[in-house]
Parts: C-alpha cells; structure tokens; sequence
RNA sequence: GGGCGAUUAGCUCAGUUGGUUAGAGCGUCUGUCUUACACACAGGAUGUCGCAAGUUCGAGUCUUGCAUCGCCCACCA
C-alpha cells in the first residue's frame, strides 16, 4: 500500500487501471460453469461515429450492470460491437468523393466499396477507444462489425431462410423515396414534420359543361401533370351526380374521369381530391381500387421528368411547384391560397420531404409477430418502465411489411440472383432466380440483384448473430447457449420499433427451443433522452451538445459516469449541464480526501477481507456512533440492492452520496478526531473506518470503477496486485453477522440526537457571530436520557459544537438558548445576551408549535379519527403531542425568564 | 384524431404500498483556510406540492375533470 496524493488524478489513474484490466483479462468471462451467467450486447453505434452524451448514459449504465454482476460472482460478458450503418456512411462517402470531383457512379460498385471500406477504416474504431476512456468493460477480444464476414453469413442466412418461408418477396409498391440519397426508406426511417405550407385551391374545368368548374385543394400543385382522376364521395350529395362524367386537368390538357371513393372526406377542403396515383400513397390505392392510369412525372432525384411536360422538365419539384401555380393563375384557374400547417415525411439521413414513390423493392412479412407480442405481455420480456410496454404492442398490432431493400452499395448485397438473358425473371423458378448464402456456382450466367439490406436488417440479428449464429463451432466457442438469452438490454425508446421489436422477432423466428430460450435479452431497460437545460435535444447544429472526452479530460470518467446517473431518474429525459459533472467531482474528490485522512490518522492494518477488518474491532470499544454509522451502512447497502433490482439508478447514487458524506464525514469523521486520541479506542474506531470505506468503495464501484479501484490498492483492501475490486462481493449484512457483530440498531437514535444537539448548539453561536469560536461554554439542561448521552459522549460534543465545556446543570443560566432532544441548550456570554432577539427566535418557534399542537389535538379528538385509524398512528400522535407540550412549556419557561 | 409522460424551493429533480414539522444538489445570504477535502466546513433564507372537484379520520401520494409543456403513433388532399 502507498501513500495516496494529495490530490486525486482521475486521468493518471484511468489510463493506469484500464490497461490493468485489459492486462489483467478482467472484462473476459469465467470458465467456471456452476457460476451464474449475465451477458449484455452493446446497441452498436455507427462505426464511422463518435461519443455523444447518449452513448455516455447508455454505456455507463451497461458498464454498471456488468460490473455490478462480476462483483456478485457471475460469468459475465459484455459483447461490443459496431454498426456499418448503411445510408448514413454512404451519404459521407458520397460527399468525400463529391468534394474529390469524383461520384460513386463514376467509381462504379466495386471500387466504390473500397473507397468506402477505406474510409470506414480511417475514421472507423475512434468511438470505441473512447468507449474505453469511459471505463467500459466490454470483452473487446469479441469486438463484431455488422460487415464482418461472420456477421455477414448471418444476415444472408437469415435472408435465404425467410425467402424460403415465403415471408421476403419482391414487388413493385408505393415506398417512401429520399430524393437525395436516392434509395427506399422504411416507413420508420421517415419523420412526420408539421410544416408550414400552403394549401391551393384550385378549379378543373367539366368536359360536358364548359364554364362550369370543380373547385379542388391541393398541397402539391406540382403533381398535376400527374393527376389521372379526381374523386369525389359517393355519398356527397353535392358531387354525387357528376361520378362517371368527365373533368379537364389542366396541364398537360387531359380529360380525365371523376370517380367516386369513399376515401374521400367530404369535411375537408371542398371535397374533391385530386388523384394522383404515382406520387401519393393514398392515390395510389384509389387508383389501384379504380384502375387508374400511373402517371410518374418525377426523376428519382426529385426533378420534374418529360411526362410533366416541357415547361416542367428537368424542374426540381419545388420550383415545379411554383411554376404550376403561376400557370394555374395564368390559366384563370387558381381561386386562392391559403396558410396551411400539415405534416411533411422527412428523410431522417437526407432531412428533405420524402417522396411517395412507386417502385421495385424488396419486402419482408414480420415473422413471429404474435410471438413476439406474447413474450412481452406475458412478461417473459420485462421492460423498464413498463409503459413502454404499450406502444410495442401498439406497432406490433398495427404493423405492416417491411421494405427492407435500399439502393445503396454500402451493406449487405441482395443475395439473388437473376439468370443472365431472362425477361422478368420468376422469382419461384430456380432455373430462373437462385437465392443463396453462397453466389451460384456459375456466376458467369447470373446476375445478382443490385440493392443492399436496409441496415436493421442486419442488427436485428445482433444478440445471436454476435454469438456465432450460425454456425456451430462459432456458436460453442463464443458460449450462446450460456449467454443466450442476454440478460438485460440497454437502450433508447426511439429505436423500440426500429431494433427493439425487430429484435425480438428475429429470436423468436431463428433461434431454437422453447420461447424461453428464444428470446433475445430478458429486461429491457429504456434510457431518457440527454437534453440540455432548455429541454432541447442535443444537437451538432444547435451546438449544445459536450464532447464527452472534453469532461473526461476535466472531470475524470468517474465523475462524469457519477454525475450522469446522479440525474437520470427511471426513463425520464435527462437536462444535462455541466454541473452535474461538477457534483461527480466534487464527490470524487471526497471519497479521495476521506481515505487521505484515514491514511494520515494510522498505519492501515490488515485491511484484506472484511472479517480481517472486524477482527481488529474491539466490540467493548464500540460506541453508540460507531452502531449507527454500521447500522446506516447495513441500510443503504440493502437499499442499494433492493434498487438494481428494479433498475434505479439514481436511487442508488443517492443513497451513497448522502451515506458516505452526510453520515461518513461530516459525522462519523468528525466524531472520530475526538475519539482517537483515546489510545484504547483508537485502533477500533479506525478499523470502523476501514469498514465503512471498503463497503462504501464496493458499492461505489459499478459507478466510479476507476477511483474505487485505485482506493481498494492503495488502502489495503486487495488481497494482492492482482485482485481486482469488480471481483469482491458486495453483500454485507450476511458478512457482518458471521463475524459475530451485532449491530444496535438503537443507536441511530441516540446519533440523532446528538446531531440535533449540535447542531442547534452551532446555530446559537452562529446567531451570537461565535461560529467560529472554539472555546464556548455551554450548559445543558438535561431532558430524557440527555445526561447519560451527554456525559458518555462528552469529548466527542465539545469538540463537535467548538465548546470548551459543556456542563450539565439542574437550573437554566440566565442566556440564550434552544431546545434540543437531550434538553434546553445554553450559551454562555458572559451577561450579553440580547434579550429582545432571543425573545423573538422563541416567540416565532413557539408560534409555530402552538400550531402544531393544535392541528395534532384536534387530530386526536376527531372521533371518527380515533376510531378508524391504525393504533401505531395514533400512539404516534399522543407521543408527538408530549413532545411538542413539553417543548411549548419549555419555551414558556425561557421566555418568563427573559 | 389516438396514446404516453411531465407539472413539488430561483434552477434541476427525489419523494415506491395515503400517516409526525415535504427532501437533495446547484444557486443565493452570513461566517470560516476549525490537525482530510475551499472540488471544503458551519449556519441562514426560500414551497397554499399546476388548477378544481371527489374518495378518506387523514391526500404531494388515490379517482375524475381542466390547464400548460413535451414525446410517440396516425394516408385527410
């Protein structure tokens, strides 16, 4: 053991401690098979990526579950792992090459990929060194990449499998397009806006009635090129008749039919819809419903294509939309525009309107969707808070097929193959389509389907496919059937639909045995979303979002790690601010100071095991302090495990904060300065000490791995260099007890009021500008047992108050005084008591207590009180209504007296 | 339109089965380098617990309604 600085270094001591541990083999799993196995998998964070406060939160409270498990003695595993993260990589890729003067279409496919591969490499990795800045204890030898090739089988495998159940099936349907990046999006990939926009009311002339016009509204004047209907509901009486006849679209000059739908709502705008099968979802149905023409007047970048006609071609969509206005106005035909606040789907990577947009893609029908609600509702799966809970099952009741092809290079490859020199290829004829994990064994002859996997569906696999799925030596090696199903997830309620659920499904569909065994994680733990003061989201562009390796270099990561959870209430969103760092810091340096100063008070004796701690105890030396700190402690370290397991964090923090300063330091401490130069009891109350900081660093480790690590060291705690903190065990009432210490439970109470003497004693010289004195003399006017505490603790009080006596005395000096639980409390000085002031102190609080007594009398003779309520409550009553009597008559005492 | 969450001290939040005088951190005011820690210590000030009704002997806590803020879901042009 050494000497610990005068000042604690949290990056000299992070950077020594996790190349311990990396050394050391600390975050891989025990062999041992009796123990308990826990495993968690990281939610994989883009590989090109790099830490946000999200990752902070998230990561840390994984970090805290892991580490907490190891110290209960499980096989723990921590599996990390980054995402490829397909459109959002290749849309950097493709602004790279763009500022090289170069395009991935140029490039073609193949070298595209490597560039991108290369660029992947280059900037690929950094968050994970600082997911170890962090403090994270992921078994790094298993690091997975969705693109490895491992992982790769996997997502082809889960393909093939799916394709052959008849759940994956190509077809030409309305997707959500991103003009800007150019490929299909899920339906959860798209952000509903509300945007101010304009609503155009507009009119279509009738065929057989010239002069006479439909008035319609419309958003999106730029799609009237477009338009093969206009539909009205049959059941409005206002248009019904015109069903069947014939209405003039304007440009390009069409006759087109007016249908009748049900869709339409007679409610809204004039009740007449504009149909437009090509670039709106809802047309489309009604088209399919009355077999209207597909008129596609757009580029797949947005810009106006030649069927729009020659003023629009080659027009962005939104200068089309200016255009047309203009020519309906010039036409006669626009009537007016309106304000209009609706909402726009916006690309969640290209942040512009998505547009609805026919074409090939690829889509899957969810497996195991009943499976998966089940697992949930029966709570097979919990989630934390439950009220998630409700809106799993509400997507899940309301799903629908998941476009799961895109039209990027950048991911898993479409494993299918069309056979060279075949029109329309039947996706059901082998002859003429092959899917396969592996290409065909003639690729001259095949060609293989140009899109890639949407991204999530290769995360989906993640619980399994990070565990050798499928292959079986892969699978025995890396332990699946021992940490499979994962113990608990860690992640964010805005990704529920996108892996969370998908997730579940994917266990459910490819993993074997009961469903029990297919789930993929047993507890789902939904983090808040970071914010800043202002409850907005943190953001690149608004600027207000700290680097995290910026406060680690400031704070240390245990600090930051402490701060953190110290605000991060159950599911709620988190106001981050840097002050909350400050108080992990502040809370460090604590922790550090208080073991200095034990350091400083006497060599450290045997410290290696907590029976080794007790066996120094002289239990005849134990005074009522040194019960109530050790009764304090049994209580928070039983709180402590009552709230891992219903996950509340900050609960936890809490708790040890206020223990370990309130009750630790600023008491039992303070307390300890008197009692040790008593040589008899010296050696005792250090080794309470040692006790209460070895507990308090076990139950701090989860939390603030780093410093506690290095405080086990460096005051003796490990059995040897090589004995790691994460692996002692935190339990410590059982431990207790077996060594034979009875703890008094009633000690607390005589702690208590003690404190409130002193600290009433402390306020009197601090009204009288005396704070600071060390050399008062009180007096107390023992109530109760007050003279036996005051006589047995007399050294310890005067040392507390800053007293150079405290002397019991049988009748009240005439000074200033407050009362307390031991009794009436005096200051000496000397004749200059200021009679009026200490008038009005006792006046204001006897006011006060005359309400009281009141308030609780009339509790007590309200009949239908003392009938019906629980007698312990109305003992409780009767004995506050003494107190506060014989409070109230002591305070008339002192004021007669004045 | 449907669902969920929040509303407690100047700020950010605890308050888990309804039961003594509602707590913490930060901030603020006063004093202090008191044999660990000024990232500290001691003391002080600050609350009709969003509003209204109800249940109950008793409500910050349970019920209903309302208000404000936030989030999620939903094909009204």
């Amino acid at each position: 053991m050494s000497q610990i600085d005068k000042s604690y270094n949290p990056s000299e001591v992070e950077d020594k401690w996790y190349t311990r541990w990396l050394a050391d083999g600390c975050f891989k799993p025990s062999d041992d098979a009796s123990k308990e196995a826990y495993s968690i998998v990281i939610p994989p964070p883009n590989v090109t990526g790099v830490l946000t406060m999200g990752h902070v939160l998230n990561n840390t409270i994984q970090d805290i579950l892991i580490r907490r498990a190891r110290q209960e003695g499980k096989a723990v595993v921590w599996i990390p792992g980054t995402d490829h993260a397909g459109v959002a990589t290749q849309t950097k890729v493709n602004a790279v090459l763009r500022s090289e003067g170069t395009s991935a279409a140029k490039l073609g496919r193949e070298r595209f990929l490597e560039r991108a591969r290369k660029w992947r490499d280059d900037h690929g990795g950094i968050i994970i060194e600082q997911l170890k800045k962090l403090g994270a204890s992921c078994d790094w030898s298993r690091l997975v990449h969705t693109l490895d090739d491992d992982y790769s089988k996997a997502v082809l495998t889960a393909f093939v499998k799916l394709f052959k159940e008849g759940r994956i099936y190509r077809g030409k349907r309305m997707v959500n397009w991103c003009p800007v990046n150019l490929t299909a999006l899920s339906d959860e990939e798209v952000i509903m806006t509300p945007t101010k926009s304009k609503l155009y009311r507009m009119r279509y002339e009738l065929v057989d009635e010239p002069g006479k016009f439909l008035e319609i509204s419309t958003t999106r004047p730029e799609t009237i090129m477009g338009d093969s209907a206009v539909a009205v509901n049959p059941a409005d009486p206002r248009y019904s008749h015109l069903i069947g006849r014939k209405i003039y679209r304007p440009f390009p000059k069409k006759e087109i039919p007016i249908i009748g739908d049900s869709y339409v709502d007679m409610k809204f705008g004039t009740g007449v819809l504009k149909v437009t099968p090509a670039h709106d979802a809802a047309d489309f149905e009604i088209g399919q419903r009355h077999n209207l023409e597909v008129i596609d007047v757009m580029n797949p970048d947005g810009t106006m294509n030649a069927l729009a006609g020659p003023e629009f071609e080659g027009l962005d969509r939104f200068e089309a939309r200016k255009k047309a206005v203009e020519m309906l106005d010039s036409l006669g035909l626009l009537v007016k525009i309106e304000d209009y606040e609706n909402n726009i789907g916006i690309s969640e990577r290209g942040q512009v309107p998505i547009e609805p947009r026919l074409s090939d893609q690829w889509f899957l029908r969810y497996p195991k969707v009943d499976e998966a609600k089940d697992a949930v509702s029966k709570g097979l799966i919990k989630f934390w808070p439950q009220r998630w809970e409700k809106v799993y099952l509400h997507w899940l009741d309301n799903i629908r097929d998941w476009c799961i092809s895109r039209q990027i290079w950048w991911g898993h490859r479409i494993p299918v193959w069309y056979r060279k020199g075949v029109e329309n290829p039947d996706i059901n004829n082998p002859q003429e389509v092959y899917v396969g994990v592996e290409p065909p064994p003639d690729p001259e002859n095949w060609n293989q389907d140009e899109d890639s996997l949407d991204t999530w569906a290769s995360s989906w696999l993640w619980p399994f496919a990070t565990m050798g799925w499928p292959d079986k030596d892969a699978m025995e090696k890396s332990g699946l059937s021992r940490f499979y199903p994962t113990s608990d997830l860690v992640t964010g309620p805005d990704i529920i639909f996108f892996w969370v659920a998908r997730m579940i499904m994917a266990g459910m569909e490819f993993m074997e045995g009961g469903e029990k065994d297919k789930i993929p994680f047993k507890n789902v733990y939904f983090t808040g979303i970071i914010r800043d003061m202002q409850g907005r989201k943190m953001s690149k562009s608004l600027g207000n979002s700290p680097d995290p390796l910026d406060i680690i270099a400031r704070f240390g990561a245990d600090g930051l790690r402490f701060g953190v959870m110290n605000c991060a209430p159950q599911g709620q969103d988190i106001l981050f601010s840097e002050e909350r760092v400050q108080l992990g810091r502040n809370f460090c340096n604590k922790l550090w100071n208080a073991c200095r100063f034990r350091q400083m008070s006497g060599e450290i004796a045997d410290n290696t095991s907590l029976e080794k701690i007790v066996s120094r105890m002289d239990f005849s030396k134990l005074d009522s302090d040194d019960h109530a700190l050790l009764a304090s402690l049994e209580k928070a370290s039983q709180a402590v495990a009552k709230d891992y397991a219903s996950y509340q964090f900050n609960s936890i923090t809490q708790t040890l904060y206020a223990f370990f300063w309130t009750d630790f330091c600023d008491w039992y401490l303070e307390v300890s300065k008197a009692r040790m130069s008593d040589e008899s009891a010296k050696q005792t109350v250090l080794a309470v000490q040692d006790l209460a900081i070895r507990q308090t660093l076990l139950l701090l480790h989860p939390f603030m791995p780093f410093i506690t690590e290095e405080l086990w060291h460096s005051m003796g705690y490990a059995k040897s260099e090589s004995e790691h903190i994460q692996d002692v065990s935190p339990n410590f009432s059982e431990a207790l007890a077996s060594c034979g210490l009875k703890i008094d439970q009633l000690a607390l109470e005589t702690t208590a009021k003690m404190q409130e003497f002193v600290s009433a004693a402390r306020a009197l010289k601090a009204q009288y500008k005396l704070g600071t004195k060390r050399d008062s003399k009180i007096s107390l006017l023992a109530s109760g047992d007050g003279a036996r505490i005051l006589s047995e603790n007399l050294e310890k009080l005067k040392k507390l108050v800053g007293a150079q006596s405290i002397e019991a005395v049988s009748s009240a000096p005439d000074s200033p005084a407050a009362i307390t639980p031991l009794g009436t409390v005096y200051l000496d000085l000397s004749g200059a008591i200021d009679a009026e002031a200490e008038k009005r102190k006792i006046g204001k609080e006897r006011e006060k207590m005359l309400s009281l007594i009141a308030s609780t009398k009339a509790r007590l003779s309200n009949e239908a009180f003392v009938s019906k309520a629980p007698a312990a409550v109305i003992e409780g009553a009767k004995k506050q209504l003494a107190l506060y009597e014989e409070k109230l008559a002591e305070m008339d005492r002192i004021l007669k007296q004045l």
